[in-house]
DNA sequence: ATAGTGACAAATG
DNA sequence: TCATTTGCCACTA
C-alpha cells in the first residue's frame, strides 16, 4: 500500500462487518467517511484487497456475486467463506443470498 | 495529459 | 429475464 491509497479507510469499514452478515458494494462506498468512493471503487479495491480484510462480505445490490467479473476459483472461494460463516444461498445453482436476513444494516 | 477500463447500481426497453 | 445506457471516479497505459 502507498501513501496515496484511498482504499485504507474502505478496509476499515469492510474489517468491521460481522461474521455472518454481508455489505453491498455501494453500501460499503457510501459508508465511508472523509473519502468519496463510489460502488465501481469499491470493487477495485476488493480487488486488490489485503488478506486481513473480509473481502468475501462484499457482495453486489440484491446479494448477488461478480460471476464472470472474478475468476471461478475465486468466486467458489467466496461463496465457501461465506457459508463457512453460516450464510447460506437461495440454491445450489444460483449464487444469489438472501439479503433480507443477511445483510448487514449500520453505518 | 488523455482515453479506456471496471469485483457497481439503478433505470429502461 | 436479459441487454443496454448512464453516472461514477481511481487506476493504467
Amino acid at each position: 500500500m502507498s501513501e496515496t491509497d484511498v482504499y485504507e479507510p474502505l478496509y476499515a469499514l469492510i474489517r468491521t462487518i460481522p461474521r455472518g452478515k454481508v455489505v453491498t458494494y455501494g453500501q460499503a462506498a457510501e459508508g465511508v467517511e472523509g473519502v468519496r468512493l463510489t460502488a465501481r471503487m469499491v470493487g477495485s479495491a476488493m480487488r486488490i484487497a489485503p488478506d486481513d480484510v473480509p473481502w468475501h462480505r462484499v457482495v453486489g445490490a440484491g446479494g448477488t456475486l461478480p460471476i464472470g467479473k472474478i475468476s471461478p476459483e475465486m468466486l467458489l472461494r467466496q461463496r465457501a467463506l461465506l457459508e463457512r460463516e453460516g450464510v447460506h444461498f437461495r440454491s445450489d445453482r444460483s449464487n444469489i443470498i438472501d439479503m433480507s436476513q443477511y445483510q448487514w444494516l449500520n453505518e
